[in-house]
DNA sequence: TGAACATATAAGCAAATCGTTATATACTTA
DNA sequence: TAAGTATATAACGATTTGCTTATATGTTCA
């Protein structure tokens, strides 16, 4: 087993977070732009606190990193974790979530904070 | 939009499922080998109706299938399942299994039944 | 046919998960 | 500094999950 294969335990942590359908176009979004958190809350249509708690587990297994801009924060991929190779070659497979960010954009919503 | 690409619904089902230790590793190693149910137990040290149940979730969703040999049961990866292309490519970013199934043939316990 | 073996299923329970509401924290701006 | 906005966290309840024990089903073989 090479030095940098992926352990098992980790492997089954990453997957058991993306198996869950808001977590995983989350992560799909963000594996090509930054969003803020109000930008998922109408995305998914779904509570601040919700969405806020799907965040903070991508987080806590160093998945994406956030970073205050002024009043908001915002999230985005960990490219330096030593998973996101593993991570970026599922959501390759993924069709792509960029019509949600659109819709936001034609509603003049994603303008509001980004 | 490719015809082909992957759901976010079914990508989210499928990576649950594997997003689970003993499952994950399950697939790992019926991805090279098919096996029966009674291996597994001895692999995982774990109860039989456990990982009846285990192998039941993964037969649910089409990843694997069983196939009968006399008194025994055996699973296999189903190949022919349309997300098997995906199931594949995230198998083949973890580190060979193949050890657990060495240890069951030293052990003799693996020619008692296959 | 009956005993032994392999597996599946059912029922019940403890722990984990995910959403909700309520509240705390932090920043911005008037 | 107070009010408004954005986000995080805490506490709680409903649902899901994964194990256990008990039992049913199906096969083999004496």
């Amino acid at each position: 087993m090479l030095k940098t294969a992926i352990e098992m335990d980790k492997a089954a942590s990453i997957l058991k977070l993306l198996g869950d359908k808001t977590r995983l176009t989350m992560m799909k979004i963000l594996d090509h732009h930054d969003c803020c958190v109000c930008e998922f809350v109408e995305i998914f249509k779904a509570s601040q606190p919700s969405i806020s708690q799907h965040l903070r587990k991508l987080r806590d297994l160093g998945l994406v990193k956030e970073e205050r801009r002024g009043q908001w924060i915002f999230y985005s991929i960990n490219k330096t974790n030593e998973y996101y190779p593993f991570i970026q070659q599922i959501l390759a497979q993924l069709p792509s979530q960029d019509d949600k960010l659109k819709e936001l954009e034609e509603q003049g919503t994603r303008i509001s904070c980004c």
